[in-house]
DNA sequence: TGGTGTGAATGCCTTCACAGCG
DNA sequence: CGCTGTGAAGGCATTCACACCA
């Protein structure tokens, strides 16, 4: 099927990966697709290290966790490791993706060609103004949030991004949860709590600022 | 000036604080914004840690990087402890933001909320494209790119947020390191490279959603 | 020569455990 | 008694260094 090198090892334990590791795999995955764009067929270790940041050890070591793909005296093919990442992550499959909150910010993630890209889809948007209801926003139809369960069942939508206001995130995330999501990536500027059976991922567009200003105020203006 | 208890020593070199410290910083911060909003006036490390998935040493630790905030036998006072990480985060000044590139995210940022609520103001938005120059959205003055120096000078601006098309992210980074940017949250779904003297994080909207199905998949169904 | 994969060493971050204080 | 601040211990991730391969 595929032509990954020595596969015999799907063997580690998937629950021992560090999140970083995983983290920087979508990079790798990222900078690949920027190399193949850019017309190279193979890349190494330390070229992709030091375009994102990593040593060459780092790049090696993280791709140790999932098999061999390397070629000594080569380096990596791109479009193997590309799609050996993909597998890896499961984004080769296609996600259906749930989009919980019509606003501003839910409705430029529903324009947002990066998904489609990486292998996902909006598939279905809600809310709970009856004014949005019915409407279709880039091709997307927006369903009233009571219709959570039935339409998650036709389409087999696992995975949900919440964009409503912080004061709702919660009970959101609950009715998610009853209606069986697996996973939920929250960009409402709010902790929520679920189950640990059920994967998040939280994102607040003000907390990514307050790290730069860290970083500028203490900055030691030498150099 | 300010009540904080025992502050002989900001004497630390900031450069040593883990990254991920002032990652939980900012969270800490959230959450004490969420506790006062339901009233209660103090709360402790073991709180604070149970709430967002750490241990209550975790807490500790972290806040002892920057000083004695706590009080033995009650715990953290929340108004306290959050003027005393707004200023380690340096939110506490007001930061004055640009925002490159106003297609759908960039509106959608104009019109957010939450940075006003935590010390951030975006104050200008750029394009290249006429159509949209010289127009008011949310209240902010777009203009041309060529304007950029002018602008950032005129305003004070010191760090900028882009939210342009992958293909033009870089060259937009670069004419921002030589108007002086000294900070830059990165939206565009590639990887930009800046002089080390000036602050960069990156978001990809994609990846958070490849960190979620990567654990979907690989999740044990036991339990 | 140019590059991978990987045990061993390093270093950093987290957790433990407890003294000390209100 | 409750809870903080912190040295010491522990564990985990990164880096080093090298055997091996094309």
């Amino acid at each position: 099927m595929s032509r990954a090198k020595k596969n015999r090892a799907e063997s580690i334990d998937p629950q021992s990966i560090p999140k970083a590791v995983v983290n920087r795999l979508s990079l790798y995955l990222r900078e690949l697709q920027h190399v193949v764009r850019s017309g190279r067929e193979t890349t190494s270790s330390s070229r992709l290290g030091s375009r994102l940041g990593f040593t060459d050890a780092q790049v090696r070591k993280d791709l140790a966790y999932f098999g061999q793909f390397g070629h000594p005296g080569v380096g990596y093919r791109c479009q193997e490791l590309i799609e050996a990442i993909r597998r890896i992550l499961g984004t080769d499959l296609g996600w259906p993706v749930a989009l919980i909150g019509v606003g501003n910010l839910g409705r430029a993630l529903l324009g947002y060609r990066g998904f489609n890209r990486q292998g996902f889809r909006i598939t279905a948007a809600f809310d709970v103004e009856q004014a949005k209801v019915g409407a279709q926003i880039e091709g997307v139809e927006v369903y009233h949030l009571d219709q959570l369960e039935q339409v998650l069942l036709k389409h087999a939508i696992r995975v949900a991004v919440i964009t409503v206001p912080a004061t709702a995130a919660q009970e959101v995330a609950d009715r998610l949860v009853d209606c069986g999501i697996e996973g939920v990536v929250n960009f409402a500027p709010v902790t929520i709590s679920l189950p640990d059976s059920v994967s998040l991922v939280g994102v607040d567009l003000a907390i990514e600022l307050e790290q730069i200003t860290f970083s500028v105020v203490n900055r030691t203006n030498s150099r």
